[in-house]
DNA sequence: GCCGTTTTCGGCCCGACTGTTTTCAGTCG
């Protein structure tokens, strides 16, 4: 069966052949286009185009239409079979060096016969690479740094490694003297989960003694660029290979849009100046001008009222329609959370107990939080057994009456089995507050058991949240074959609630799948799934994920008083 | 290859940086 991310990466494949045989950009790039839209699609894509959807999708014409019509009937595309005998099977890796474009590519490709990262290592020992016209010292010598980089980084940074380290990196910053305003623009702004490079930007008139103080950082272990506005350096990444910080610095006048110029995306960027065009400005990082004259740049909100939009939050910022917004929306914030309905405990795998997870949750300021440790089959993470699970029970019941300050349930997160059965009688399910049903076993089954196994978990009434989904582990693991579509549905006639696991790792739902629930009118509950009170923290990767799907607060169980959450449960309890 | 409240043809965002140049091409975001 093929699926839609195979052809996105078909088509972006499609676009590097083009691009390296020399064909026009804006051709190549309505390659890239269309498979960013197709990016967006939640739907099957069969049942998109069976109902005649695909024209209406951005950037997809009739050419792109009839490929993915072809794609979805033959498996492949003939264009893209054609394109990839034109060139050497590894040629395209080379993309992965900074610095290597598609005409560096096809220079050396053709006048040396370089396909591969190790033939062009060879070829600059040879000292042939120095010959060939444009290549200088330099850029051989960039080039031969590109290849080590390209082989030890592979993946982009998750959300919460990256996260951590620009925090880390605008503490210092902010300490620069001359330093009035700093924080992080790009991807890692808009809460995207995986982040390529981390963008810092700040405030300064005095760009040496930011750039110098950047370059000195500690976590640097080399620098690539160094100049008055502008620095590059690599920082070692937590979880192995290295991770690109490029820093900038604007005077007070150009803060506001350099901030939203490296903010991104490139995509909505490119409509906001499309749109500025129109309405005779001139936009870019230094302001927002008409002839010479700014007329936006201190504020980013500026820039938006200028052209006639309500401020657009940063996760909301991938071209997906924002720039028709009327006013603001009103996402859901950190601020809102009362409590993390989603932690473990010494009593299966979590590494403190549940009156010390009470405390940190009531020092965060919640009202109330949910003790879930793991059931009986998961016995890598000490699952509880049924006597030790009733026992917890009554511990929990006498901790909650012990504890003024924060409400403490008593859950389980109960492993949903391969048949769709529970891992605990209905009995036992009955008697906490909260369950949390998650597949953590046969993550491999096909689509069609798979969905089917937790359609019926869902069905159960004393199951209250789906636990992470999907099962996926950014960069480690993929997610189920679970058919999301149906599972939204049948949360919405179940009354079923749906987790984002909040856990930078998870993130799971995904902002599209969270966007599903959404529109469906299905409730999320945001959950840490915490094993120790440090991990409460990571609340905030989740409620960003819920931001990028654009939900609001009351769409989020987590951000009601308690006796509501109560009233929530009763009634999937009740079956009405 | 896509797209249209000035267009069905002729546009398609914009600037910085780098290196190898002597006026610019390539890459990047």
């Amino acid at each position: 069966m093929p699926s839609t991310s195979d052809l996105i990466s078909l088509f972006n494949e499609i676009a590097d052949i083009l691009e390296i045989n020399g064909e026009q950009v804006f051709r190549v790039n309505s390659y890239r286009r269309a498979a960013r839209s197709l990016k967006d699609v939640t739907e099957p894509l069969a049942e998109l185009a069976a109902r005649g959807g695909l024209a209406d999708l951005p950037g997809i014409g009739k050419s792109m239409a009839a490929r993915i019509e072809e794609f979805l009937s033959t498996g492949k595309v003939a264009m893209h079979v054609e394109l990839s005998a034109s060139i050497p099977p590894g040629l395209l890796k080379l993309r992965a060096i900074p610095g290597m474009g598609p005409k560096k590519i096809a220079l050396v490709w053709k006048e040396l016969g370089v396909d591969s990262l190790d033939a062009l290592r060879a070829r600059i020992q040879s000292g042939e690479l120095a010959k060939l016209k444009g290549m200088g010292e330099k850029s051989v010598e960039q080039i031969a740094k590109g290849i080590d980089f390209a082989e030890r980084s592979g993946d982009r940074t998750p959300l919460g490694v990256a996260w951590t380290l620009a925090d880390e990196i605008l503490a210092v910053l902010r300490k620069v003297k001359g330093v009035r305003r700093a924080e992080a623009a790009g991807s890692l702004r808009r809460g995207c989960e995986t982040i390529g490079d981390v963008d810092i930007l700040c405030e300064s008139d005095d760009g040496t003694a930011v750039i110098d103080a950047f370059t000195k950082l500690p976590q640097a272990v080399r620098v690539l660029a160094a100049g008055d506005t502008k620095g590059s350096i690599l920082v070692e990444r937590r979880g192995g290979g290295e991770l690109q910080v490029d820093c900038r610095v604007v005077p007070r006048e150009s803060y506001g849009t350099a901030l939203q110029y490296f903010t991104g995306s490139k995509e909505h960027n490119v409509r906001l100046r499309e749109l500025a065009v129109k309405k005779k400005f001139k936009l870019n990082e230094w302001g927002l001008f008409t002839g010479d004259k700014a007329v936006a740049g201190e504020k980013e909100e500026d820039v938006y009222k200028k052209l006639g939009l309500p401020w657009i939050p940063p996760e909301l910022r991938e071209d997906r329609g924002e720039l028709e917004f009327l006013e603001t929306p009103r996402l859901i914030e950190l601020s809102d959370i009362r409590g993390d309905l989603h932690m473990h405990t010494t009593a299966s795998d979590g590494t403190m107990s549940a009156a010390d997870m009470a405390e940190a949750a009531s020092k965060r300021g919640y009202e109330y939080i949910a003790i879930t440790d793991h059931s009986r089959s998961s016995t890598i993470a000490n699952g509880l057994t049924i006597d030790r699970m009733w026992r917890q029970i009554e511990k929990i019941r006498a901790l909650n009456k012990d504890h003024k300050t924060i409400s403490v349930l008593i859950g389980c997160e109960c492993d949903i089995l391969s048949d769709g059965k529970l891992d605990y009688p209905d009995s036992l399910l009955a008697a906490c507050d909260l369950v949390v049903a998650s597949v953590h076993a046969s993550q491999r089954q096909d689509r069609a058991k798979v969905t089917a196994r937790v359609l019926k978990a869902m069905e159960n009434p004393y199951v209250t949240i789906l636990g992470h989904p999907t099962g996926r582990l950014i960069n480690k693991r993929e997610p189920m074959d679970l058919d999301m579509a149906a599972v939204v549905k049948q949360a919405a006639k179940t009354h079923t609630i749906l987790e984002i696991n909040a856990s930078w790792q998870r993130l799971d739902l995904n902002d599209l799948h969270a966007r599903m629930a959404r529109d469906a009118g299905v409730l999320v509950a945001i959950n840490t799934d915490s094993h120790a009170a440090i991990q409460m923290e990571q609340m905030k990767f989740g409620v960003t994920v819920a931001r990028r799907a654009g939900l609001e607060a009351k769409q989020v169980l987590n951000t009601l008083p308690l006796p509501s959450v109560r009233k929530r449960i009763a009634r999937k309890r009740s079956g009405e």
